[in-house]
Formats: structure tokens, sequence, C-alpha cells
DNA sequence: CTGAAAGCGCTAACAT
DNA sequence: ATGTTAGCGCTTTCAG
């Protein structure tokens, strides 16, 4: 009841054991006969290719090992399907990992990339330090999606977040909103450019920025909105740094009897299934995510199959997606 | 440039390379100085083992292969934090693969995994019939979380769907609801479980069920919805096969006007985090999702290094989320 | 505690 | 078109 192995086609089929593994690359040199002969024996036994020895021989895996830096984060499962589908497209085989929000883990989850021999990476949304990405890089095509950095090493491929948020300024100040409150993500992936592009446009728009620092998350949304609303200086809108944080803001708020858009204008960042729900409706930006996927393998293939080796920097024009948690200020 | 074996590492600290082999499984018959002769030259030359070669010797991965249904479904990775910790515990590895809810695709990520020869697979939310689902735990270890299945050869983890649908029939029942209708999870893991629950609690309380098919997803739960609005036939609460579901019965509702609860009482189930923001605030039934992770890999360990053979099959109790979305229906 | 040698199951020249 | 023969990088007896 042992598993059987190529030999064990090869004899039942009455053909030596390189025919064998021919056909079961599809290769086309290889009579009619003896393919069909092979396909039988082969599925007769069950056989199944190992694939640790046909990578171990062949140094190559057709797999493509994917970094995912949070889960919970519903923003990544449209990355991911966009991974999926161009994948799908060119052969590959997808292997996921996450991160569980943890430098840690994401460092182990890409070191077992490359321990697995995977031909590439991915690393979506990841926060670990860009020395620690190079010094991968350099042993493994990897691209870096939906975190901005620059390399002469790796591929990143983004959505413009200084212009995303920029446009979230921009809206906010034609409402009326001079007293904008910027929730960052902290170390998330992205956090920083936002941030930034935050504090430009209100510099441009003649305002004063104001920061709070959080993470990408529900809870760290919350627990930040709770310090704006404690100090007294006025707010009468408050950016967040993705819809996680966004989401956490809002139920803040809603602790706080303060009414959204009535008393607070909120938008997110990063358009996620729950912002389109009725009952939330959040403002928000679309990054583009299956196309930020779809590019990442692209350009993964690009390494793989057509030696490109110098960078490139793919960008995806970010769009605000205008719901109804963002209005006029109270006059 | 070529990355280090073994044997460039056993050369540059001067001893054989079964003796390196045995400093990097941490063996104890190893003297100290050789292993720090070993480690020494290993990280001089950035060596790390090659885990297809390793697996192809030694038969062994020390990984788990989890199968999710559905990335979007923030359920699971609730699930998956469940795994992971409990994976972590037990000193093993984690791989991911989605099934993209497509029946090929979950195929494919199970063959996969059998296929890289991983320890044992952890199959989450399948939709996949059970015969293809023991038809390869035959060859592997592998239990099968949130989704309920009756084998002898095959673990499983789940909540008990019926009892939990008897909790949500109960408290709508209590509220004073006589006209409920169940829009279900189709082919769904654990629907047919709840539909057959709400049934006989319907049932038992001398009420006429009545179901609409659908599947655990945003959607198909809005089609649903409209689809029972459209009948004449009178309704007071909706209980959704899953929050996703929900959800979109939440927006169906909201779209044709009808409030909630105050017209119309709605329930979900899996208590995801969506279900607990404010402005949702579902009703809904919390299956212990961390709960059900880690007694997965549990099981798993139980097959794999303690050599249980017969099948154990766990169940964790659900329990009732009240929120705000089931009131007392309209007088 | 250390070393030599025989594979694990497959691929990839190289022959024929 | 098919067979022969080396490995791939590691683990694992088995001797010393």
């Amino acid at each position: 009841m042992t598993k059987p192995t190529m030999d064990d086609v090869a004899r039942r089929a009455g053909v030596s054991r390189a025919l064998v593994s021919l056909v079961m690359r599809d290769s086309d040199k290889v009579s009619d006969r003896s393919r069909a002969a092979v396909l039988d024996a082969a599925s007769q036994l069950g056989y199944r290719p190992n694939l640790n020895a046909r990578n171990l021989a062949s140094k190559r895996t057709r797999t493509i090992g994917v970094v995912i830096n949070d889960l919970h984060n519903p923003y990544f499962a449209g990355v991911i399907d966009g991974l999926k589908s161009a994948a799908d497209d060119h052969g590959y085989r997808l292997l996921l990992n996450s991160a569980f929000l943890n430098d840690g883990d994401e460092r182990g989850a890409l070191e077992a990339f490359v321990d697995f021999g995977v031909d590439g990476v991915v690393l979506t949304g990841a926060r670990i330090p860009s020395a620690a990405i190079e010094h991968v890089a350099r042993s493994i095509p990897l691209v870096v999606a939906s975190r901005p950095m620059t390399s002469e090493l790796v591929d990143t491929v983004n959505n413009d977040d200084r212009l995303g948020a920029r446009l979230v300024v921009e809206h906010l100040v034609t409402l009326g909103h001079r007293h904008i409150v910027h929730i960052d993500g902290g170390r998330g992936a992205g956090a920083s450019q936002r941030c930034d592009g935050y504090r430009k446009a209100m510099k441009s728009a003649g305002l004063e920025p104001r920061v709070h620092r959080a993470a990408f998350t529900e809870q760290s949304g919350a627990a930040a909105t709770r310090e704006v609303l404690a100090s007294d200086r006025p707010v009468t809108a408050i950016f967040a740094g993705n819809d996680m944080s966004a989401l956490g803001a809002l139920d803040a708020l809603d602790d706080a009897r303060r009414r959204v858009p009535d008393d607070i204008s909120l938008v997110g960042y990063d358009n996620t299934f729950v912002a389109a729900l009725r009952h939330i409706s959040l403002t928000t930006v679309d990054q583009g995510r299956d196309e930020i996927g779809r590019l990442a393998v692209e350009m993964l293939i690009e390494r793989l199959e057509h030696g490109r080796s110098e960078a490139r920097h793919a960008a995806c024009a970010p769009s605000l997606i205008v719901r109804e948690t963002a209005a006029r200020p109270p006059t």
C-alpha cells in the first residue's frame, strides 16, 4: 500500500523511467502509443509525481509563494484574487502563508518559501524592513505588492498612496472641512506615504495637519479615535489610514454619540467589501487590488521567463469612492 | 554565488556531512565544539537547508497544509488563527491555499499538498464531495474543519450547526415571530445541517418552515432576499445561513426600504468581525472558530505523533450572540 | 561522537 | 522515439 513511484509505472507500462518522466511533463517527443500506455499504467496505480523529488531534480517548482500580511484584513483577499487569476493564466501554482501581523512570522513565511525553492515570491503588505526583503531578493525573484519601497533589486506594485491621500483631503476640503485629523497606519505598508500625502495636501490647502498614530486594525483605529475625541481641539473629519481602522473609528464615534457624517465625517482607504455595505457606506479610496495582484505575478513572470533583471516599479491610480460617511461639516 | 550546500558547510567546518545534518536537526549527540564549528560555518556561508531535499530524504515535512474555502469570508481568518497557534505549539509550519469557492481549485489545492508530501492537511469549510475527501484521507492524515461529515476515515471538528440553527429559531420565536424564512447556504459547508436544524425547530414550534436557496456569499444572500420580498407571503424574520449572506440580505432590505429590525428581523451565523460593528450589530451565532482551529491541528498531531487511527469527531457548542438586528415583530 | 555509503523519487543530458 | 546514467541535497543506517 506504499505510494507508487515512477519506476512502478515504467515497469507496468513496459517502458523506461525516463519515458514516463517525459509523459508526466507532457513532452511532445513521445509516441502516442507509449503515451497512452504510460497514462494508463499511471492511472491504474493511482500514480502522482512526488513534487519534492521533482523540484529537487529540476530546480523549478512552477510555484509562487505569497506572504499575506494580515488574513483578517479583507483587502488582501482581493489582491490574492488577482494573483490567482494571473498565476492560472501562466500555469503557476500559488502557495500562501500569513504573517499574522507579526514581523517574525512574516520573515519566517518568507524564508520557508525560499527554503522550499519556490520560483518566486510576492509579499503583500509587508512590514519587515526593506533591507530584509532585499536580502532575500538577491537569491530569488521577489515582488512587493501594496507596500511602497524604492529598491534596485525588488519589483514593486502599488497604488499611489500619496495621491490617494490627497484625493481624500481635497474631497474633505471641498466639502468645507478645515479640521481634518489623520489616524495613520503606523508601521503598516503604505502608511507613511498616505500620511505624507495627507500632510502635503493639508499644507497646500493652508490647513494644519494633525496626525494620531495607530495601526491598520480595527482596535487601533478605535483607540486612536478615542484619543482624538478626548482632546479639546476641534475636529470635523477623520481620515483613517485604512478601512479597518476606519471601522474601528466608526464604532468609537458611535460610542461617543457622535453621528457620522452629521457631527463628524470619516474616510477610509482600501474600499473593502465592508465599506460598500449600505449600513456602513464608507467613503474610501480604491486601490485596484485585483490589478495590483495581476501585475505582481506578471512582473514575476517577466523575470522568470523573459530574464528581466532591472527592478520595475508599477503604480496603479487610486480612485476616491464617495459614499455617505463624509459630508459638509456642521455649521 | 550558487547556494551553499551541506557539503560546503562540512568542508568549511572540517567535519563530515552527516555531522552537519545532525546539527541542523539539533540532535543531542553532537559535541559542543563540533556544533559550534558547524553553526559558525553555516552562518558564515549563509547556509539554509534545502527543504525539498530534506523532505525527500526524510519523508517528513513538519508542515500542515490548510485548504481555505473562501478567503473573502472573514470567518476563516479566525479558524486559521487557531490553527496557527496550535501549530506553533507543536512545532509545525502551516502552508495555506485557497479554494476560491470553486470545487476544482479545492481539489487542486488538496492534491498539491499531498504531492508536496505535507504531513497532514486540514480542510476548512470544504465543499467537495465526502468521497473525494475520504479518498485523499487514505494516504494522508486529514481533518475536516467547519464542515460536518460522518466518516470512519477522516476526523472532523465542527460546531453543532443543527443546535445553532435551533438557538436562532427559538430566539426569534420567543420574540414573537411566526413567519421566519431561512436563506440557506446551498452546497456550502454546514448549510444542510443548519437548514435541517431550522426545519426541525420550526416544526417543534408549530410553524411552517420556508427555505430560499442561496450560497454563503453576500451577493447570493442579497438575491435570495429580493426573492423573499418579491413573494406575497408574509415574513417577519430572516435567518441567513451565514454572516456573509446576512450582510447581503441587510443591503437588499435597505434597498427595499425595509427597516431592520423594525419591519423585519435578521439573524446570521458565524459572528464575524463585521457582525460586531455597531452599524451592523448583527444578531448571529458564534462557532468558537479559534477553538475549532486549535482542535483541528491537535487531532492531526494525535495521528501524526501518537498513532491514533480511528476517526474522531469533535463538536464545539455554538452560542447565540444577541445584538440588534432581531427584535419583536411589528404588531 | 564521527564518517562512509546507500538511497529518497525524479530530471536531464547523452546515447542509441 | 526511447533507454542509460548521473546526479539534485539531504537523511539515515551502520561501522568505527
